[in-house]
DNA sequence: TTTATATAGTACAATTTCAGTCCTATATGA
DNA sequence: TCATATAGGACTGAAATTGTACTATATAAA
């Protein structure tokens, strides 16, 4: 169907629910309370995100997490990359392809092109836009017919 | 890890191969040599594919499957929603969401529009411009920080 | 009319991925 | 020393994806 998974989307609840107050440290129990998840699917996915260095994570008692840069920086790319593992919109996206199709393959070059654009548009919001209160309106871009030019090469 | 499945895939490849002789009718068989896969895939993707109407099916002998309509005004959201069904970047996204956590979770709205951007980069796309020998270069649209032009409302 | 061909529709098993949980180790502050 | 909290890993059940098989139906030609 073409989605995130679940766990991306939680990931941008989670983080969003640590934006308001950046500077802070907050817990796993805190944060999977605010964001109305199981506590240990909130650890889990902090331990990911502190990996991909999203988050800071701190140990011991008055331990927690803290983004570990402005909401303004993370892009919804990091956090998709993060959980899911870097993008690809096909099996010969990725890096170290192994379809054993591709020399007969002609699509995929456009493939690779499509996987750009669907990256640019995760790049191209950030966190601190995924906010509820966020000003910053997202729109459908421009529709149908009108789409192909940004696509097109200039 | 955000990817089309490996039907979405083939089928973009299985109708490439319709391509170069659109009013031809053309039978699982040889559409299978072409795309290098297996006639039961392949015969299983033009069932699908004729009910969402891309490709017209001829039974009987000499019996195929005919591109329903011009490779131009077939885009590539198309055939990934005949073959995945409708493009929802998050649980929520979709028609009929029962995500759970709706009343709460403040990021739904942007995932609906980031769907719009994601679906609309795929409706920029039409088969035509999948073919390897397809003149019209998709770009990798602008790059980073001046994506959100593309995004915010103009 | 019979036969070979080819799609239509459905069902099914194998595989892979995802989601959620749990356990042990380590670090920190009181 | 002890309670707290993250780090890292392993594991399990559920779900989706893949690929295949089987039966029914339609068509063209002998």
């Amino acid at each position: 169907m073409l989605r995130v998974t679940k766990l991306t989307d939680y990931a941008t609840v989670v983080l969003s629910a640590m934006v308001d107050a950046p500077e802070r440290v907050h817990n796993a129990t805190e944060l999977a309370e605010r964001a109305h998840l199981e506590l240990p699917t909130v650890s889990k996915l902090l331990k990911t995100l502190a990996q991909a260095g999203l988050v800071e994570g701190f140990r011991g008692s008055a331990g927690g997490y803290r983004l570990a840069k402005p909401a303004a920086e993370i892009s919804l790319i990091q956090i998709v990359e993060a959980i899911e593992g870097p993008l690809g919109m096909t099996e010969c996206s990725g890096e170290h392809s192994n379809c054993e199709h591709e020399t007969h393959c002609g699509v995929r070059s456009k493939w690779l092109r499509i996987n750009d654009v669907v990256a640019n548009a995760l790049r191209g919001v950030s966190l601190a836009e995924m906010m509820p209160t966020a000003s910053k309106k997202l729109s459908k871009a421009d529709s149908g017919k009108s789409i192909p030019s940004q696509l097109a090469k200039a």
